[in-house]
Parts: C-alpha cells; structure tokens; sequence
DNA sequence: AGGGCTTATGCTCACGATTAGAATAACGTG
DNA sequence: CACGTTATTCTAATCGTGAGCATAAGCCCT
C-alpha cells in the first residue's frame, strides 16, 4: 500500500557573535554518525495551525528559543534526501530561516551554536580567498573537471565551477552559495556525497575526509540555502538589525554585514550607504571606547520599512535599490 | 485521532502571448462556485521520486503539457488554506513556477489559457496607472484605513498601504505583487477574503464582487506569488528568453519583458543594456518588415550564463547588477 | 520617383551613484 | 604632549542610467 507522507519543518537559526556568523544545531541522529543537526520536528496537523506556528513549537520544544523574524526558504522532498526513520515513510521537508539576537541556548537544552563557516569554510573571504580553496578546493575541482570526457561535458564542468567560485573572469559572487555546495556535492567532495543514494544506509565514508565538516541528513544544503538567502536579502531589507542589539556603532553594523557576507567593505563607503538610505538614526550617546575615537551608538530607524521600497545595507557590485 | 497530511504540488504556467502574460488554468473546484484554479495533483510517496518530478507528472495528465523550466516558489500550510475535500485531511500546498514558450494547452484537456491581469487587474501599468486603482482600490483602500481606530493602527494601515501600493514618496514597485494580494486580501477586497475561515464552507460571498477575478481555493495567493517572483528573476536571470521562439527581434523581447513587469520601459536604453550585457547575439536574418524598418532577429546566447554572475535584462530601478 | 509614415538603430549629454583614498577629529596611553 | 587608534568628513575620478535627438531603412501613397 501507498507510504506515508510526513513534513519535517527545520529550522535555520543564525545569530552573529564574536565576528562569526553562527547556527545553531542539536545533536545529530543516529544513522549520521552523530553529525549535529538543525532543530527540526514533524508537522503536528492536529496541533499546529500553520507551518511557522509548528516550527516555532519545535524550536521552543529542542532549545527553549523563541524566535522573532522567521521567513521559509524551500521544501525539500527527494525521495533520497534522508530523514526517514524506517523505510516507509516519505518525509518531506520545509526549511526555515530564523535570525536572532543573542545567544542563549536556552537552559537544559543540549543545544549548540556553530560557527557556520566551520560547515562552509570557503564561504569565509573576509581574509582574502580562504587557503583551502586555492589548495584543496580548486585543485580537486580541477581534477573532477578532468573526469569528464572532453569536450562539451568537460567544458560544461569547467563553466559550473568557474561561474560558481569566480575562477574565471567574473569574481566571486557571495550569494551563490548553494550552488557551491551543490557543485562540491556533485563532485563528491562533501561527506554527504557519500552517504548517497539510498536513506538509512548510513556509516561514515571511506576515502578523504570532503570539505568541511558535515551536518545530519540535507542539513548541510539548508544550511547552505539559508545562507545564500541571507546574504542576498541583505541588500534590499533591514535584516541585519535582527542581528543586532538596540543600539550600535556604525562598525558594529559593518563588522556584522561583513561577518554575513564573508568579504570585507570600504568604511567609508558603508557608512555614506547607511546614512544617505536613512536607515539609522544616532542616539546622541556614545559607545564605551575600544582604543581609538568613540564612536556615536545608533539606532535602526524602522519606519524605513514604510518610507522606501527596498531599505537594505549597501553591498558592492549591486548599488543600492530604491532611488 | 491524528488528521492525514498531504502534499499538493501547484503549477503556476505561464506564457506571454499576444502582449499579455497568461497562466494555464483548469476548471475549478466544487466548493469554490467553479472559479477557475491551477492544475494542482497530491504527491504520490511511490511514485514521485521527487517533488518536481510528481508536478511534472501531474501536469501532464491535467493539461498535456510537458514544462521545461520548472522553480519552487513556496509552501502554504495553513490549516485553513482550503484545498482539502474533507475536514480530516491537512493538505500542504507546494506552488511551483513553470515557463513555456507556446501556447499549446494540449488536445483533449479542459485546460485552458487566462490572462494573468485578469487576476489581478491592478498589477498592469503599461498603459500607465490602471483606473481601477484610481477609482476602485485606492478609495476602498482609504476606507479600510479610515475604519481602523486612529493613532498607531490607523498609521500602520497607511504606511502598508502607501508601500505596498506606492502611493506615498516611494513609486510603484512592480516587484511587490504578493504584498499587494495580501493586503487586498486583508481589506476584505477580494472575493476570496469572503470565503474566510472555515474550509470547504464555499459559495459565494454577498456584498461587492471584490477586485479581479477570483481563482479557486488559495490559486490567486500563488499566482501573485509567481508574479512578483517572475518580476524580481528578470533582472537577474536571463528567463524571459524561456518565454520566447528561439529567434526573436529586440522589440518583441522589450514587449515580453514589459508585458510581465507590467510597465513600459525606454527602448534605446533597453537595447543598450541588452547588448552590452552580451544577452544576445545578431542572426544575419531580419523579421518579416510591420511596417517600418525591419528589425534584426536575434537569438540568446546560452554561455552568459558561464560568463557572468547575474544575467538579466535592465529593469529600471535597479541598476544592472554584475559589473 | 519622391514625400510621408513607421520602426530600427546609433549617439550624446546631463546627472546621480559608486569607488578609492586623503584629510581631519577625538580619544587613551606612554 | 606625541603617538596609535578609531571615527568622521570630504574630494576626485569613473561608471551607469535616464532621456531625447538624429539617422537609417523599409512600406504606402500620390
């Protein structure tokens, strides 16, 4: 007889402290040799009015967190995506992302948070491009293009990657970051590749290691949505103040893009964005000094929301929308 | 005990024809009074190795038609979304986004082809501001923000409304489809608002029709969600050329993208834009002469997809994105 | 054949926005 | 009080866009 169809919702939840981004996780199911996982639970269509509203039950449930700005990212729904505790059941998966402030993982909860880029680690070019891209990543990308027959397979490999992770003349484009892990996926150089195929055969792969360390189940790829998501939304909606205390100083908002966007920004310019878009007014204090000329503690202005058609912090490459 | 849940796959296709984009719709539900809705079919746990695959199957059988480019769009999953033929039954809704070149709704189905502005009347502003919305919504508008208590309720009603609809500083954003739906929805303008709460209640509400013609169940909530997503892509991805015969004059790719932002651009500058972001590339061959000088027909150039970052034709607004 | 109409295509100019960096201000410390 | 550090202001060069003028190349008509 027909399976069952379950719907799994999970959650995404970012915070940014100490400079990193962070996300945070439960520990792992079984079958995935004890990967952290993201906080998730099955639809309840008895108790949970709407799909947000089942989410937050769960996230409440795992971590004692409530959440504010939440937003859906993409239902996930392979028949091979894992989840499934037996074999009979067809899980279906709605993803979330989630933004909060502070980091407090909510007493007797065995939850965690991770710094993302300990999952996606060549997603972090504040530095300049990250070491294990130009050692690890681009060689072994040279050889999984080599694989391919010549010709137009090989050609079509080389053009993913290049437009992917910006090799060829067009840099590196921060947002796609699910296309990159996509890619590293198919190229079989994340774990996850390996767990492959069928749900529930489970163990850990032989061979090396794949890039990053892995998450349970397609929690990696969530991740991965979720950050791509993130990092587009930025330029045109006021999401970085979720992330951020009451007041702050222009850096802190910068350091906080920065941290989200994993490149670096011109000081200058950032603050001319931030001002010319209105999106902070100063409160007249000053923050605590940390060795140089105190800086001004500002506040996000959240009638921008009703003033301009697309408020976001100014990213290069898109100037800013909405004259 | 438990309710069941189940997965519905909706497909939003749509094609531009004849200076107006149309979606594919089939003939509606019982319970709504026979408004016409999307082809939509459950997820099949045996059958549907995976969620795209299933909607693909699905359409085909309702419309005989086989999609080429297929997105997700969203989830809805609230209890009271309709959709479900008992009370026992929780459906989840996964809309999807389709594109199809021609306008063949495949012999022997009930399928047929609905401009998209027949649903949403105000959404087309090629002719400049529709005078439905000087005369229809926008008073009704200022009736339902006048009938909140004033103060803070009675500002946020306005602010929603002045954003959404443009009507303050900020212009029209035509991106702001679903935005604008909701806000109908929550005015009690639409008809659908009337059919409220309760699932499988039906029939029609009494009082004024509501504006636009109405789809079955939540179908009009995903059609602008389409619309508004479609409108967002065309910048940045090179999809209206999924819309188009293989060759194609500048005016008529000027008119299809018009047709779907649903406003009327420069047409020197959208030229400019159009060649110097290498989108397409001259056949020798000139379209059959309207007219006037014949124009050169061009075709698309697959690889810019290999070459930049962010593909798509200018709108205004928004710069261009990738350098 | 030529004038007039229509659409296509090329080009210019003004303006606003962005990039990059110099210059200056304000604080703590040795 | 000079120095290091961070904040804040300002400038110059460059790029992209919005708008419109001018020219080209067909058709139709007289």
């Amino acid at each position: 007889m027909s399976r069952r169809v379950t719907v799994g919702l999970h959650a995404t939840i970012v915070a940014v402290t100490g400079e990193a981004p962070r996300v945070l996780t439960v520990s792992g199911g079984g079958a995935d040799a004890g990967a952290p996982a993201l906080p998730f639970g099955p639809l309840d269509p008895d108790r949970h009015r709407t799909l947000e509203l089942g989410l937050r039950a769960w996230v409440r449930e795992q971590t004692g967190m409530d959440l504010a700005h939440v937003e859906q990212l993409y239902t996930f729904g392979d028949r091979d995506r894992g989840g499934a505790a037996d074999g009979r059941t067809r899980v279906i998966a709605v993803a979330y992302l989630a933004l909060v402030r502070e980091r407090h993982p909510g007493a007797g909860h065995s939850a965690a948070w991770q710094p993302v880029y300990r999952f996606l680690p060549w997603e972090d070019h504040r530095g300049g491009e990250p070491a294990l891209l130009r050692d690890g990543i681009r060689p072994a990308l040279d050889a999984w293009i080599a694989g391919a027959p010549p010709g137009a397979a090989r050609r079509e490999r080389r053009g993913r990657a290049d437009i992917t992770f910006g090799s060829g003349a067009a840099g590196w484009d921060a947002e796609r970051v699910l296309d990159r892990y996509e890619l590293l996926y198919e190229a079989g150089l994340v774990a996850e590749a390996r767990r492959g195929g069928a749900a529930g055969v489970g163990g850990a792969a032989s061979g090396p290691a794949g890039f990053g360390a892995p998450l349970a189940f397609d929690h990696r790829r969530i991740l991965a949505t979720a950050l791509g998501r993130l990092r587009g939304k930025l330029k045109y909606r006021p999401l970085v103040f979720e992330l951020l205390p009451e007041t702050f100083t222009l850096l802190q908002l910068q350091r906080t893009v920065e941290t989200l966007a994993g490149i670096r920004l011109h000081k200058q310019n950032f603050r001319r964005l931030v001002e010319r878009g209105a999106l902070v007014e100063g409160t007249g204090r000053r923050a605590p000094t940390t060795g140089g000329r105190p800086a001004e503690l500002f506040r996000f202005r959240r009638e921008v929301q009703h003033e301009r058609p697309a408020p976001g912090v100014g990213l290069p490459g898109l100037p800013a929308a909405g004259s």
